[in-house]
DNA sequence: ACCAAAAAGGAAACCGGTGTCAAAAACAAT
DNA sequence: ATTGTTTTTGACACCGGTTTCCTTTTTGGT
């Protein structure tokens, strides 16, 4: 049985087609075709028959062939324009945990949000590639034209965001507001009352559920915000330092502030190092993300951490899962994530 | 003449092919291949032609039809294991920026190092999705079974490490031997004598680098390294607190500590406080890396750059330019980030 | 004006899969 | 055994490009 094996494969020293298996085992390319496909009309011989000489020839699908015959590819795209490398770089993980043994493969698309033609760009891209979907990552998930672009394209999508953005077939959520108040009620019970916050900017929507959040649960608890108990940031690190500043220079500066990120948080580390003030016995703080950085300032930062890997995942599989699979994961649960950067108050 | 193109064009409302232009235009679809593929063997006028004729229909090559024509398609793979975020997102910038106005496109795929089936992972993933390339980064960048790999399978691939570990057409390589020096230098300029280093995990080439760059430089300023005076770390947080501990612990402490990463120095920052020592007047510091952490922590920590996205995007160049144009660029100057963890040592 | 050579363009096959539809085979019922 | 169904299989066109090879046109020399 050697010999045939050996006669019918020497032609081919690259690598097998569907043609090769096809004549190999004697039947037709369609024929070899539904076994690839799994279709159910074939006898369960003939199969075996076929897996066989698959097997034997180590043969795999060309998927540009596949692409084109099909008319879709198998290539996902991650747009984004994110200042965090680790939100991203765990999207990127979750999303491929969903299609690691699927024929998908995942290409990434940073994208510039404040170029003019980031738009076009973008077209240009999908129009190039032919996506079978993109994944969409804030802030320009937020974009709507750039979701209408998708839909205008015929390409599948799916944004990912800080609240419900679009419908549940296009959105997977975290639901920062929730996230926000419960790190405001741990730090009303750990005894603090006058807590001011660090917004990000304006113009994402996570910075406004945040607010919100924050807003929400001090009213539940019947403590007051004023103006100048919140200051504005950029999400970036010498944002929240200025921010802080602000804060803590009047004199009734906050005994806790909630930063709307970690970066941001971290800025405010300095802030109160500059003024001498010790990090938690002085000023109690608490950040978003739960980014690496968190764990590495002095003291160890308490924050929200949220599942981005899941989100990712989640993501993928609302794109390329048959359709009564996805969406199964519908809230993804934050959790806060307990450091040392949180104690009571002084009395005073 | 709008009447004929309104004609000609109504049948196709989805995206127009090679066919429709080269009808619209009036020859064949060779001929249109022969514009998109900038044959010289064409008459201006013709050229022209069709040029007007493919705006007009906003005709795009379809990548997938292409592939599998030219039996290679114009995918980029980006092959990483890699603990740090910034690093690897960095370098797909870079190599963004190399294929953006080409019809390349980027498809990452984390693996795992640890995983006894990385390798047949990795081969399924390259017959699959049949790349044009990939690139590698460290640390399995170091693995000469994947480079073979690649190799068997005819896939262009490129490693990108902390010194030449191929040949000069599949190299990107920093020189960290050599920037390690200059950080010494830098400490002992400043007055230091008794340095310490932490050093990577075995098994990373970077660590070896890194090491012997730091004795090299030592013994040229005529300053011994005892034993005690290195200390082993895994380029993570926890490790570099444990190392720096041990170093401290000592009756001789060091003045200052080289870190091999940053990650390791925020982790020598929090064994520092542990001890009640001022950062940088009872300790200097000098990181590895210039990551994000690098400026977040407090003191603001010196530490040294290297430009990855550069040099990713050197890399993709040495996969999709022209012969005659790749490798241009033979070295990346790293430097020297001067911030504020280091200064003189007490008089003592 | 004529012919050879070079340049420009086209017809048909091909890349490696999938869809359609009809033929062949298997099975059931008469 | 015959016929009618159902199941399995195959022939062939097609997806949208490129390649090969051949024909037509243009150019240039005399």
């Amino acid at each position: 049985m050697g010999g045939i094996d050996r006669i019918t494969m020497t032609k081919a020293n690259k690598a097998p087609t569907i043609n090769d298996v096809a004549r190999v085992a004697g039947v037709s390319k369609k024929t070899v075709s539904r076994v690839i496909n799994r279709s159910e009309l074939i006898k369960p011989d003939t199969r075996e028959k076929i897996e066989a000489v698959i097997a034997q020839l180590g043969y795999v699908p060309n998927p540009q062939a596949r692409a084109l015959a099909l008319r879709r590819n198998f290539l996902l795209g991650l747009l984004h324009d994110n200042p965090n490398a680790q939100t991203v770089l765990n999207f990127q993980e979750g999303v491929l945990d969903a299609i690691r043994d699927t024929e998908f493969a995942l290409v990434v698309r940073p994208v510039d949000r404040h170029s003019p033609d980031m738009l076009d760009d973008i077209r240009h891209f999908l129009e190039q590639q032919r996506l079978y979907g993109v994944l969409i990552l804030p802030p320009i998930s937020e974009n709507d034209e750039l979701a209408q672009l998708c839909r205008d394209m015929g390409c599948g999508y799916v944004r990912m965001g800080s609240a419900q953005i679009d419908d549940k077939d296009h959105t997977v959520a975290s639901n920062d507001r929730e996230m926000v108040e419960q790190a405001v009620d741990y730090l009303v019970d750990v005894g603090h009352r006058r807590i001011a916050i660090i917004e990000g900017p304006t113009g994402f929507r996570s910075a406004v559920e945040r607010r919100e959040g924050f807003l929400a649960a001090m009213q539940r608890h019947g403590l007051c915000v004023p103006d100048h108990a919140m200051a504005q940031g950029e999400y970036r690190f010498e944002s929240g330092k200025r921010a802080a500043a602000q804060l803590l220079d009047r004199d009734d500066p906050p005994t806790a502030i909630f930063c709307s990120n970690d970066e941001m948080a971290a800025g405010a580390f300095h802030a109160a190092r500059q003024r001498n003030l010790v990090v938690p016995d002085d000023l109690s703080i608490i950040g978003f993300d739960d980014s690496p950085i968190a764990a590495l300032v002095i003291p160890p930062m308490t924050t929200v951490g949220w599942p981005i890997r899941e989100m990712g995942k989640a993501a993928a599989l609302k794109l390329v899962a048959p359709a009564d699979e996805r969406g199964r994961k519908a809230d993804f649960p934050a959790r806060l994530v307990l450091r040392q950067s949180v104690a009571p108050p002084r009395e005073s």
